[in-house]
DNA sequence: GTCGCTGCAAAGTATTTGCATAGCC
DNA sequence: GGCTATGCAAATACTTTGCAGCGAC
């Protein structure tokens, strides 16, 4: 197994086993959105027999210390990506299709809240919007 | 039962049942959240033997008809509100307290979302903060 | 009277947990 | 070798669905 993926884990201090190294692999191997049932569809060809629960297991330690971030979105089970620098996401009503949106807004957003929150520590920023993407858009769906 | 909790119902065009003024009166009459079990548990009061799986119903077509806003949070069950001006909501990760922030942000977030990405039509947007609240950030908890 | 809403029961989906064994350090 | 992670199976939490009868309009 490629140092590149389990390095970050013993880094962490984590123990590294092939499950884990593998769906790190996963993840930073695409810029995509996993559940956790794709993960484990994806990691089992490599690694025939591995469990839902392992992978769950999995993503809660590496959203523990930080390798992963998990997203609610407003329909379906819940997403995980490698650790991307926090952008909003916007899901598509009609089909479904999650896009990510690479912007600087969300830093001042954060701060603003912040400021606003009288008294409230703000941690982590989601943000995620729905509505029509480009292609249902444009065929007048929804 | 009070006009007030009928009439909005009447208006949009559905159909008025006990169950959906009594679910009405209650979110309405509070500021707070709901979980569909919790709604429940309130109307239940009133109305002995109300159905978990009616009260889901109704909430999709509140939803629907734009009486109620959804949410998910990062942990539990969705909860629902009467249509509220849309806001951030704050979850504190150490006393699971959720509040609500009002500020202008929000349209202007709205905005610029529209503005970034490139075809796709942003209609609702939903902003969620983890963190610690002020009382747990005082005692030096998380 | 019609059609939609409800209660009831059952199924479905997503996620968590207990326990014995395997395997990392 | 000790202790944690995994596989397996079962349980739990949340939500949806099918159907027959009731009730709103």
């Amino acid at each position: 197994m490629d140092k590149r993926y389990t390095e970050p884990l013993k880094e962490r201090g984590i123990r590294v086993t092939p499950q884990r190294a593998y769906i790190w692999q996963t993840l930073v191997g695409s810029e995509k959105h996993f559940t956790a049932e794709e993960l484990k569809e994806q990691v089992e060809k490599t690694l025939p027999g591995l469990e839902v629960s392992t992978v769950y297991r999995t993503l809660e330690v590496f959203n523990e210390i930080g390798l992963v971030v998990e997203s609610r979105l407003p329909e379906g089970p819940r997403v995980f990506e490698a650790n991307p620098s926090p952008h909003p996401h916007l899901v598509c009503e009609n089909c479904g299709n999650i896009f990510h949106l690479e912007t600087t807004d969300h830093r001042r957003m954060l701060e603003s809240l912040n400021r606003e929150a009288a008294g409230f520590e703000v941690r982590k920023l989601h943000v995620f919007a729905t509505g029509l993407c480009a292609d249902c858009a444009r065929d007048g769906l929804g």
